[in-house]
DNA sequence: AAGCTTTGACCTATA
DNA sequence: TTATAGGTCAAAGCT
């Protein structure tokens, strides 16, 4: 299942697919691949009897994520987080940090294609990850802070942001999101961007913290979307490349065609072509190698799929 | 005109 | 009960 290429997924594509993928078909809440930072890292939206998200929650649920295909779309996997986790993670084009770079190898998943059961059952190694990164002596206390586990802290030694690009022009992950609030809150130097999804009876949240420099350094879901990504999504005349919605939407109906091979979606609150940019970042400020080559496999690979 | 952001006010939970 | 902080509302303005 084009597992050889997974590997060669940037980093950043990872991270663009912020939002948290969690269509459900039904009360079961089965979610796609893309959740597993959030299962790590807790952003995994929790459910309560009652079938409403339970935000903030300290202790993710098992990760009833199927290793099977027939769950999970290549282009899920593409926007997964996890693989920010993984050895070719890069720097980032706009912050120049190396995102993600605190596992040091304990929880490498660079050879893995899908997240391991073990870390998948594992929230304390989050606990741990934070309790290391930040000193946090009462983990009961900062359950808060586990559940939400930010990006900048995810297993890592110092803080890591998320390169701009990726969430400010609002959710990067093919759900579009209209921003409800803003808030500066002490618990933090940054303020509080609040963003509902647009999508009709979606509770979907999400919160994005980011610095005045304009770099997010947190970002927390909250809620699951009852929907799939919108098929269809505002880009410019002439554009051919395809949007994350347009792949994500394969994973729910596999038979669905995507006419068009890149569609590449400038609009700021549906979703944006990462790939391009990160490679035309790459290109540009880092010369990378590994990407050049292999992100026109990732996009062949896609139209493949089709 | 629709949909978005901005932003002060308001609501709610918690100590 | 009150103060505080975080989250949300909603009117106004913008694109």
């Amino acid at each position: 299942f084009l597992l050889p290429t997974m590997s060669s997924t940037s980093f950043t594509d990872l991270l663009a697919s912020s939002g948290v993928d969690c269509y459900e078909k039904d009360e079961d809440f089965r979610v796609s691949g893309s959740v597993s930072l959030y299962q790590n890292g807790g952003f995994y939206p929790e459910r309560t009897g009652s079938g409403l998200p339970k935000f903030k929650t300290a202790q993710p649920p098992p990760l009833p994520i199927s290793q099977s295909s027939h769950h999970f779309a290549f282009s899920d996997f593409l926007e997964s987080p996890l693989l920010l986790s993984s050895s070719h993670t890069l720097i980032s084009p706009t912050t120049g940090a190396f995102p993600f770079q605190g596992f040091n190898g304990t929880n490498n998943h660079s050879d893995l294609p899908w997240p391991q059961p073990q870390l998948q059952s594992q929230p304390s190694n989050a606990s741990s990850a934070l309790q290391e990164t930040y000193g946090v002596q009462d983990l009961q206390k900062k359950q808060d802070l586990i559940a939400r586990q930010t990006i900048q802290g995810f297993g890592s030694d110092r803080q890591m942001k998320v390169p701009s690009y990726m969430v400010s022009r609002n959710s990067n992950d093919g759900y579009g999101w209209r921003k409800y609030g803003q808030k500066q809150v002490k618990k933090s130097e940054n303020p509080r961007s609040y963003f509902k999804c647009t999508y009709p009876n979606c509770v979907s949240k999400k919160i994005v913290e980011s610095a005045s420099d304009g770099q997010i350094t947190e970002i927390i879901y909250k809620g699951g979307h009852n929907h799939p990504k919108p098929e269809f999504t505002k880009r410019p005349p002439g554009s051919t490349s395809i949007s994350s919605s347009s792949n994500a939407r394969r994973m729910f109906n596999p038979s669905s065609v995507v006419s068009e091979p890149h569609d590449q979606s400038e609009n700021s609150s549906i979703s944006f072509d990462y790939s391009d940019l990160e490679q035309k970042s790459l290109k540009s400020e880092y010369g990378e190698v590994d990407e050049e080559e292999e992100q026109p496999e990732i996009k062949r690979l896609k139209r493949e799929g089709e």
